[in-house]
RNA sequence: CGGGGCGUGGCGCAGUGGUUUAGCGCGCAUGGUUCGGGACCAUGAGGUCGUGGGUUCAAAUCCCACCGCCCCGACCA
């Protein structure tokens, strides 16, 4: 490819939309452009990067077995209904309507299209077990998009499936993809942990994510310091400590205008953990419930929605008044009738605690848990937070910031019992299909290898994911003698297979080699007045930053020396 | 959805009621000099100042509404 016939444009300044290192790089680069929120055009450089990532992938996935087949990306309503998902995705999912006025969704996912496929095609526990994938775009109306790709409303994903007779089928296909996704991640040149997750709306039971460390990533991972267990906090159920007050009877306090956790507890002079917050939840088509925790947590969205359905959200202040006739910071449990409590284990046998009064301005001492309130059940309903312990060893927890490149879950029969995806068993038993869910996302294994390799000069690719092998700058390419060497080191380098971008460009020497730099390419080969005359050519390594000289014949060898050596590195 | 910020040639910005052609840097075009680390000179093209209303003799500038984008907070690839 010929830089100067090509769409790659450079720019110089900063694009101000642009926040991450990460982003700002691919947007100077010219490997995306945004067209609105979330929204990404893939321009050719980084849409090479996207095509190696697939191929990457489809090579991981055929090794262990699985199929690549292609769904739409636009579904009908009714298999939502089924699996009961076009109410649980709410107002993430794009919708839209056909001329008839019929429903239907972009896909935000794709587990109801292939159980709808597996309760067609799949009969037999002869027909079993399966692993389907695709690489294909995602549609999800996130609340809030940023981060360029990493966090977008339109993105590529590979999505695979397993389906199995039974949990030892799924056990062993999970631990497959497990294996495969380490090699991905690996051979794309990241850095990455694999920890233990939640299901979140893709539901069923165990879930792993594979995580970069990444500061000011989304994800927030819990690490034990003893036993190196790691988990993502929407997951992980920590072990806190106890802490209670004295036992005193229950009184009112005036706290004016007090009503955050941190005001009450710096204008009572009492440490947080002496507070009990109420949360209201509220979910459309379920009762209302008012969870309790100690003033020094937050609650762990997740596990209510999971243990009490995924339509609850923290209420409106509007429905605070209503329901407490008090507004919010001064709610509490005390005296509260029709409403079912759930409180934090950590909550139990707790005493002389303080809480909202109902009553705006106005807050309870003296709160004894056992004594004063009904609670229908402690659970444990809490965030980990840094500190607490770990529940394997007991050992200290740590907190960092990642990225989840990918995630894989055991759906179980979630999809197949709802969709009625079943199989005759040997015993001719009509059975459920066990599935597995499996998920990688590509622009940010692009993104990820950004954040993780750059440098102040600009991108470095690992040499398995780069847009280009060799990027071969020509100095005065105007120059009939230097064009002609430069056409035959281009073309003795195709000949063993390297992908070239020539810099043939007449500007000056600055910009080219800046541009070599920012754009990341592993290998540039600088072709100039000086190296013709004196037959030394220079072999630029941009991952170690080392110059090698070496004669117009060795260029060649040199190029797959140093390309096999970048490749031992990703250590595969 | 709540809070904060921003919309002026392709990019980054200045101008915040009144010099008839709305500026600057980069980029772009043409010619020339340069040419191993973002060169220089000359000439030139390119903007209904996010959109729609309003106030005014006069609006990029003031007011209202809307749209869009970015950042901070309850989710996921």
């Amino acid at each position: 490819m010929k830089y100067s016939r090509s769409l790659i444009r450079t720019l110089k300044e900063e694009p101000k939309e642009a926040e991450t290192k990460g982003h700002r790089l691919l947007l100077r680069g010219g490997f995306i452009k945004q067209l609105a929120a979330g929204i990404h055009s893939y321009l050719p450089l980084g849409w090479r990067i996207i095509l190696r990532i697939s191929q990457i992938i489809r090579e991981e996935m055929e090794r262990i077995g699985a199929q690549e087949l292609l769904l739409p990306a636009i579904s009908p309503r009714n298999i939502w209904e089924e699996s009961g998902r076009w109410q649980e995705f709410g107002d993430d999912m794009f919708r839209l309507k056909d001329r008839k006025g019929r429903d239907y969704c972009l896909c935000p996912t794709h587990e109801e299209i292939i159980t709808e496929i597996a309760r067609a095609k799949i009969k037999s526990y002869r027909d079993l077990p399966q692993i389907w994938f695709q690489i294909q775009t995602k549609f999800r109306d996130e609340r809030r998009p940023r981060f360029g790709v990493i966090r977008s409303r339109q993105f590529i994903m590979k999505d695979s499936y397993s389906l199995d007779i039974d949990e030892a089928g799924l056990d062993h296909n999970y631990a497959l993809h497990e294996e495969a996704y380490r090699r991905i991640f690996k051979r794309c040149g990241l850095e990455f942990e694999v920890v233990e997750a939640s299901g979140g709306l893709m539901g069923g039971g165990e879930s792993k994510e594979f995580i970069a460390r990444i500061d000011g990533g989304e994800a927030l991972i819990a690490h034990c310091t003893r036993c190196n267990f790691q988990a993502d906090t929407e997951a992980v159920l920590g072990k806190g400590e106890f802490f209670t007050g004295e036992d005193s009877p229950i009184s009112e306090v005036a706290t004016p205008q007090q009503r955050t956790v941190e005001e009450v507890s710096d204008y009572l002079d009492v440490s947080r953990k002496n507070l009990v917050k109420s949360i209201f939840f509220t979910a459309p088509d379920k009762p209302p419930i008012l969870i309790l925790l100690r003033g020094d947590y937050e609650v762990n969205e997740n596990i209510i929605k999971a243990k009490f359905g995924f339509s609850y959200n923290p209420a409106s202040p509007e429905e605070i008044v209503k329901f407490f006739n008090a507004e919010p910071g001064f709610i509490g449990p005390v005296g509260i009738k029709d409403i079912t409590i759930y409180a934090d284990d950590l909550l139990k046998g707790t005493r002389g605690m303080i809480t909202g009064a109902n009553k705006n301005g106005y807050h309870i001492r003296g709160l004894n848990i056992d004594r004063d309130i009904k609670v229908s059940e402690f659970l444990n309903l809490r965030k980990v937070k840094s500190g607490d312990r770990c529940t394997k060893c007991g050992g200290k927890l740590e907190l960092y910031q990642g990225l989840e490149l990918g995630q894989i879950f055991k759906l179980g029969t979630k999809y197949s019992a709802k969709l009625d995806a079943t199989f005759l068993d040997e015993k001719g038993q009509l059975r459920p299909i066990i599935m597995g869910s499996y998920g990688i996302g590509l622009e940010r294994i692009m993104a990820c290898a950004c954040e993780q390799k750059a440098d102040e000069s600009g991108i470095v690719w690992p040499i398995s994911i780069a847009p280009f092998e060799v990027y071969l700058l020509i100095l005065n390419p105007e120059e009939p003698m230097i064009k002609k060497v430069a056409d035959e080191i281009t073309q003795s380098l195709t000949h063993s297979h390297f992908s070239i971008i020539i810099d043939d460009r007449d500007l000056s020497a600055g910009i080219k080699f800046n541009d070599s730099e920012l754009l990341g390419i592993p290998m540039r080969v600088t072709i100039g007045p000086r190296g013709v005359k004196e037959n030394r050519f220079d072999i630029y390594i941009r991952e170690t930053k080392k110059t090698i000289s070496c004669s117009r014949a060795q260029i060649v060898e040199e190029c797959v020396r140093i390309k096999q050596e970048l490749y031992r590195r990703l250590n595969v």
